[in-house]
DNA sequence: CTGAAAAGGTTGACACATCAACCATTAACA
DNA sequence: TGTTAATGGTTGATGTGTCAACCTTTTCAG
């Protein structure tokens, strides 16, 4: 183990990480924190969170039809409880508009109005420029190899949350 | 490219990445956001947030000498502008005590108390075992390539967030 | 059909985060 | 040595997140 390792350097830890699981849990936490920042500084100056940008997305890939409202909290990226604020803000900014569907009354669809889908279009580029920025450095092989790992890692978290529920029946 | 990938199938997503770059930002955050659940998990019957537990933990590690209040946000793995009110919160919990500093009145030391150590114990083995669980199904140059990755991820989001910057002269 | 349970959302109360403005103290410098 | 700037931290206003309780509509068992 490289002694002290990056991470720990980072974050001015004294002294070694518990475990190597450890380390790579917070090296996972910090990298995400630091990419969400990326985002942030983006979205930020056009008053949009990073999850209302996330809503946005997840509307303008539904496309006309739309979705129902807890449809989009089980599609977005940081789960959150919240949803009906979150898109009670984008509603309140005209950039998602919602109805009642007829067939079932229960649900809700919202939609992504023309107002949204030009504000999504002018942040496209700008956020394709960083996110390769962010990634520059990593070759094509390195990246398929990290989303691999990733892939693997949240494998491993379900079966964690899962142990964690106390009645995994 | 495996199509649609992974991640693309796990929040629904009816269209592909535009960019490998961004299907592995998508990534990243997501399995971090997993990972903080399992974190919360544990911390929260204790009555901690995970910003907390990571205060707490910065504090053990500095030991009997404490910390500055604005040296603890630096070390924090999420960056926060609200590490007073944080540190109030512990503060009245009886799990940190602070005294301003002598030699230079500006600034004011953090030290964990007795009773913030003992939490911490007590959250020391579960923690231990969530993290080897949930990241069990990597091999140990798994682990090893992963957080060199993130490592050399870092490094792109450092590049980025100077370059957002207007003044970086 | 009727009553109980489930599904889909919303709301209220409260905790937490964020930004700018501010205060106290120390350092810099003319 | 007095004035200014920088450092370290707190506070107030406001926005956002979170949890439980609730309402309406639909489903399903008997």
């Amino acid at each position: 183990m490289t002694n002290p390792s990056r991470i720990a350097r980072e974050i001015k830890q004294t002294r070694p990480f518990a475990s190597r699981a450890q380390e790579t849990v917070v090296a996972l936490l910090r990298t995400a924190d630091m990419a969400r920042r990326v985002v942030t500084a983006i979205v930020e100056p056009h008053d949009l969170t990073t999850q209302q940008y996330n809503v946005l997305r997840i509307l303008r890939g539904a496309g006309e039809a739309g979705l129902p409202t807890l449809e989009i909290a089980e599609r977005m990226i940081d789960q959150t409880p919240g949803i009906t604020r979150l898109i009670d803000r984008l509603e309140t900014k005209q950039l998602v508009r919602r109805e009642r569907c007829l067939t079932d009354r229960r649900q809700v669809f919202c939609r992504i109005t023309k107002n949204g889908l030009k504000l999504l279009a002018s942040l496209d580029e700008p956020l394709r420029q960083s996110e390769e920025q962010v990634l520059a450095s990593l070759t094509r092989s390195e990246l398929t190899q990290l989303i691999h790992l990733l892939d693997k890692t949240r494998d491993g978290i379900a079966a964690a949350l899962q142990a964690q529920r106390p009645d995994h029946s």
